[in-house]
DNA sequence: AATGAATGAGAATTCATTCAT
DNA sequence: TATGAATGAATTCTCATTCAT
């Protein structure tokens, strides 16, 4: 039964969105997952291991639900960016709290920690800068794309940073509408 | 003499910068301020206490090189609006590592965290906005300004999260050319 | 098995009667009940908490043996205030060295300090005053029987400071001759 | 001018009084003599070198004003019982806050810490039921005397015990009283 | 598979005392 | 005489991990 496992990780990456990895401490995690200690390393070698695990599967879930469903639908380019950013805004609208990016705050708080995290963020902003490059090539040109790409996620990462610290969704809101602005 | 003072404020401040506030240890501090525990102590009444006043020593430093020296200055606006940019990528560029943004950082790891922290890393970010939109005022219009002001502060912090994750620093470069092209 | 957790009150029971809570620190405990730190704070949130689990033990204790077994038995009254005496100066002099009152040290150590233990030790005096106060209304009648309770309990317990101070047995033996005078 | 020396000592008199002595820190002591390290340690080698003048200077108050002023006056020997019972519970009533004896703290903190403070505090006690027995000869004989002395002492020191305990000072009036009418 | 007792290195902090000026 | 900066051993507590059952 991996459900055992997957529930952990579902527990934890919670935890780890709302208060950061190094601060979500081992029992914290029993406690949310309901487990005792032996159960937890028999399922994971560490807690590193585990906070791989979390990672990979918020990948799992982004490349899912942003990538392949929105950016890489078959839908008009312009509604593929419109949706992205639709599902930007109501991602932290249905969560209630504003905990920031669950990409973003490892990306910072783990970038120069650990390289093995390092990468397996960078590999998911570098698949949605690419995906989004290629939405982009319709709207602005080939040229362009690249660069806008960026700057589009940029804006999406800083606004949601912002947010976090105001504890305020509007300014996210304000982001979407200006990227929108632009683009569409 | 303050100096000693100071000098701890500086050396903490390079390394809270470099690997965040929780995971610089006290004994890091001494070492990197070459100072014994009894030492700390007497300057400052607690590790939180220093980590205030780092910030506090931040705050000063960006008052005056970014919002006074060159978001008030009797420049033009388009000027100011290219020399903050410049003031952006050179900042990363001398330091020569990419530890991302003193403020963006903190302000993701501090935020839930402590209040102290987020009040003040908060009331930097309002006067950063505030200021680039009296910037912008002139150069989009009133109505406008607010917004885009809040754009391009997330645009930029969102870059150097980017850049950091990355280990590039292209990316905050193409990040800041995108803005520029935007607005001048 | 609660066997360890026990192990470890009554090991610190003793350091504390010794030497006080303030100066009874972790690392004798942790020498005297041979475990290792880990252990400690499995069983225990902190030195306090200990402290607390001592005092309760102390309470526990002294009511079956003087308040139950003695003051509240079915004999007559001169005989529970001889046993109460007697049961005072075998207590002392079975442990071999003098350091006093374990409750009367406490209650002067902690009674300004920690209200929880004030209010602990205060109420085990409170009980040994009131089921004097009832053996005493058979021997003094009822409208003196309460000063009097307090007088004898004060009595012990000065008695049992300067024992401890002068480190010679025969004070307290001295006190309790003298109570017999006056009430069998 | 001995007249600085003399200031440290009072004020931390009052602060062994109400804390005792271990948790009475130097910087208490500095903060409450408002002086400097430096200027302490001109005055005394060490911190238990002042506790010792503490203890001294307690000692000298209370031969003056028990020892001499009362029980060795030259009054009727119930008026001198009299007055010594009206001067402890004055004593306590003037301070106005329950911090319990004087020497029956010390006594307890620190007989099995340190000879010296044990021997100085035991002094005292010596004297006062040397001086007492004196009293008590001409009231109840010189058989019992000394044996009531103690008794005496160890009602107020437990009395006094409890009154801090209690946080009450009827207890103490109570003992008084209690004596008044065993002996007067 | 599972429990939770046990470990121990390392964390922040306290504090009497010494030393340079 | 006096200041307060500097020292460092000792204190309580945290926490990921291992181990016996």
């Amino acid at each position: 039964m991996t459900s055992k496992k997957e529930h952990i990780i579902s527990a934890t990456a919670e935890l780890i969105h709302a208060k950061g990895y190094e601060s979500t401490k081992l029992s914290d995690i029993l406690k949310a997952a309901d487990i005792g200690k032996g159960q937890f390393y028999h399922y994971f070698s560490s807690k590193k291991d585990l906070g791989i695990s979390v990672v990979d599967q918020y990948v799992q879930t982004w490349e899912q639900n942003l990538i392949e469903a929105i950016l890489q639908s078959d839908k008009p380019s312009t509604d593929k960016l419109n949706e992205m950013l639709d599902w930007a805004v109501s991602y932290h609208e249905s969560i209630g709290e504003f905990h920031g990016c669950p990409f973003g705050n490892l990306a910072l708080e783990m970038s120069e920690h650990d390289e093995i995290f390092r990468t397996k963020i960078n590999a998911l902003f570098e698949k949605w800068i690419r995906s989004l490059e290629n939405v982009l090539e319709d709207i602005v040109g080939g040229e362009k794309a690249l660069m806008q790409a960026q700057a589009i996620v940029a804006q999406l990462e800083g606004g949601i940073l912002l947010m976090k610290n105001f504890q305020d969704l509007s300014i996210l809101r304000n982001i979407a509408e200006n990227i929108r602005a632009q683009y569409i």
